[in-house]
DNA sequence: TCAATCCGTATC
DNA sequence: ATACGGATTGAC
């Protein structure tokens, strides 16, 4: 090369180190990006096209995270797919920047969320923002452990825990076959369903397939967990809950989206976890309130299932020792089969249940919240109970999800954003708001300061002292609060529980006590009836079998259906009446519901904007608290899809127009 | 006739 | 949110 070559070469690098970069080209292949941004703007619900520049071509996979431009700012989205050619005329801005190539939003799981955003009238936005966790990058880095070949493992074993259930070993056999069938299991009493669940998973895991399990909370994750190493051993599943922090949630949501594992356990959040190749569904207790989604657009992780399990044909299992009206419907409707023991079998399992009234004169001498109104049959009970095992109470007076309150200054902990009651999700997980659902963390009292919050259990340690009293020499125990007791031993003398913490007894309790039934079912709501029951379903299920002398006493008015149910151990009879009631009554889930609350003349502006469905009803609106006024519109269940579709028109238009969206909850868990 | 401003609409 | 286009207004 002479000098003058060498001269100009110089030249134009210095020109180029000091002129701004030239743009890179476009990718070789597939060189337009759609994304979903994060927005929370229901009129921008759908994918825009972005330019692939070469330089992040082989990074921008579909389902991973993204930085894009949009109407001027930056904003976070999904990438969804790759495509060579745009609708969009015009110039296409470049992706901005790839968050990270792990494609952590799996077709199937974006299709499941756009069919849950449809079905509640939500967004998309909204939905993802629920199924899949913030991404933790240093997790990302982390080693991650080898795909394992499907389990091989002895059928008669996994049908052995279904024996009791006419149905049961087809049911596992047809998931080892491969095949999707679909049913509603009764659980019998004491029943060990951890183990007939963890069974299933691993019948479907040797088809090869995937499955997901979900139970209500923590305590009945653990379970589960311990029923699936039980049976599978280490590393074939992995579970899933939002109270195992940042980190381990993102770890786990990445060994399931890899593939490293496929089969999961987890809380309602797991309803959405990208299991591979999903053969199998199941949802234990789906009764429980802790299944509704408290944020937008408030799905309910059963329906979550149900959709999943129809648009990636797995089968289902809806579980329980009680039925839910909603599974009862899917019972009814012929799409899914009951999974129930004989009556020989309930009759031979499920204690004796006896329900005794009470005499005016001692309801008179009533003391609220006190062991002396305990009628004197139920005193006998208790007494020669005693002696075979321990015994259980269930007061409903102690309040059903108690409130947290400041550890300091004893004034009732509210969340920060919507002065909603605090509750903890689960014994040691991060206080959370019952209402909106934001978690208080960190949280600090407005009055003292203070950082830390209690649960307050002050009504039954009382209680708990009155029946110490009542049974002089027997030991009292507690659970609830702060401190629930998994289990305790077959010696244990009275055991005192708030509701939902009751723990299991070695060997079945010898008896429960349920008082002031009347308490439980006289609850707001349309479903009090079933809940109590549902609850009552579950402390019975903790009491020996009849024939090791175990029997349950509740406290209350016999001709009332809930108490005939328990007492002839029938949930699918009480689930059946109910369904009827609610279909006669034009309420879900025989019909579709849909709530608006908002601001009185908003309500109002909404009502006259809505294009509703031609035979959808309108009630209300009707004042919930001084600044909201809510409408409930129901319409038949055919007719659904069209009432959720105006709604989220009814969104988009204000969300286009910069008008605050409105609360809209579809089949809210209870009116 | 043109610029400044307002309003509505699209956002790739 | 912000950016842009089209309509509207007001000054020359």
């Amino acid at each position: 090369m002479d000098g003058h070559g060498e001269q100009l070469a110089l030249l134009r690098s210095e020109v180029r180190a000091k002129r701004p970069k030239p743009p890179p080209g476009p990718a070789p292949e597939r060189p337009i990006a759609r994304i979903l941004v994060d927005l929370p703007l229901a009129h921008l619900d759908r994918p825009f096209d972005y330019a692939v520049p070469a330089t992040l071509h082989e990074q921008a996979v579909p389902g991973c995270r993204v930085k894009v431009r949009f109407a001027g700012r930056d904003v976070a989205g999904f990438l969804v797919e790759r495509a060579t050619e745009t609708d969009h005329v015009g110039r296409l801005a470049p992706l901005r920047r790839i968050v990270s190539s792990e494609p952590v939003l799996s077709p199937e799981v974006l299709a499941v969320a756009r069919l849950v955003a449809d079905r509640y009238a939500g967004t998309l936005a909204d939905v993802l923002r629920l199924a899949v966790p913030p991404r933790h990058a240093r997790v990302e880095g982390e080693p991650g452990a080898a795909i394992s070949p499907p389990p091989d493992l002895p059928v008669d074993g996994l049908v052995e825990p279904w024996r009791r259930y006419p149905g049961g070993a087809a049911l596992v056999r047809r998931l080892v076959a491969g095949e999707s069938p679909r049913a509603v299991w009764s659980a019998l009493p004491g029943e060990d369903w951890a183990t007939c669940l963890a069974a299933s998973a691993a019948a479907t895991a040797m088809a090869g397939r995937g499955a997901l399990i979900l139970a209500p909370d923590a305590r009945d994750v653990t379970r589960l967990d311990h029923a699936l190493s039980e049976l599978l051993g280490p590393g074939r599943h992995v579970v899933l809950t939002a109270d195992l922090g940042p980190a381990a949630r993102y770890r786990a949501y990445l060994a399931v989206a890899r593939g490293v594992v496929q089969i999961v356990v987890g809380t309602r959040a797991a309803a959405f976890a990208p299991v591979r190749d999903l053969g199998f569904v199941a949802v234990w207790d789906d009764g429980d309130d802790l299944y509704a989604e408290p944020r937008a657009p408030y799905p309910h992780a059963r329906e979550v299932l149900l959709l999943r399990a129809h648009h990636e044909q797995a089968a289902l299992l809806v579980a329980g020792h009680a039925r839910s009206v909603e599974a009862q419907a899917l019972v009814e409707s012929g799409w899914a089969a009951g999974l129930t023991a004989s009556r020989a079998t309930v009759r031979d399992t499920a204690p004796q249940v006896h329900v005794t009234g009470e005499t005016d004169r001692e309801r008179e001498r009533d003391v609220p919240g006190s062991a002396s109104r305990m009628p004197p049959r139920v005193f006998d009970a208790v007494r020669e109970a005693l002696t075979l095992g321990p015994v259980l109470v269930h007061n409903p007076r102690y309040g059903y999800q108690p409130a947290l309150a400041c550890g300091d200054c004893r004034h009732a902990a509210r969340c920060a954003r919507c002065h909603g009651p605090l509750a903890r999700g689960s014994a040691g997980a991060a206080p959370s708001c019952r209402w909106c659902g934001v978690p208080a963390d960190p949280w600090q009292c407005p009055h003292c300061s203070g950082t830390t919050v209690r649960a307050p259990v002050v009504g039954s340690l009382r209680t708990a002292e009155e029946w110490g009293r009542s049974f002089p020499g027997t030991a009292v125990t507690t659970s609830g609060g702060d401190h629930v007791l998994d289990a305790v031993p077959g010696t244990a003398g009275i055991v005192v529980a708030t509701p939902g913490a009751e723990p299991s007894a070695e060997g079945g309790y010898a008896a429960a006590v349920l008082l002031d039934t009347w308490l439980s079912l006289g609850r707001p709501g349309m479903r009090a009836g079933e809940e109590a029951l549902r609850r009552w379903f579950n402390i019975a299920s903790l009491v020996r079998p009849v024939g090791k002398g175990g029997r349950v006493v509740a406290v209350g008015e016999p001709s009332v259906p809930a108490l005939q149910a328990l007492v002839r151990w029938d949930p699918a009879g009480f689930a059946t009446r109910e369904l009827a009631e609610r279909a006669s009554a034009h309420l879900t889930p025989a019909a579709r519901l849909a709530t608006i609350t908002a601001a009185p003349e908003v309500v109002t502006e909404v009502l006259a904007a809505l294009q509703l469905p031609r035979e959808a009803e309108v009630l209300g609106p009707v004042a919930v608290d001084d600044a909201h006024h809510r409408v409930v519109i129901r319409t038949t269940r055919a007719h659904g899809g069209g009432l959720a579709q105006a709604l989220q028109h009814l969104q988009a238009g204000r969300s286009s127009r910069k008008l605050s969206p409105v609360r809209v909850q579809i089949d809210p868990a209870d009116l």
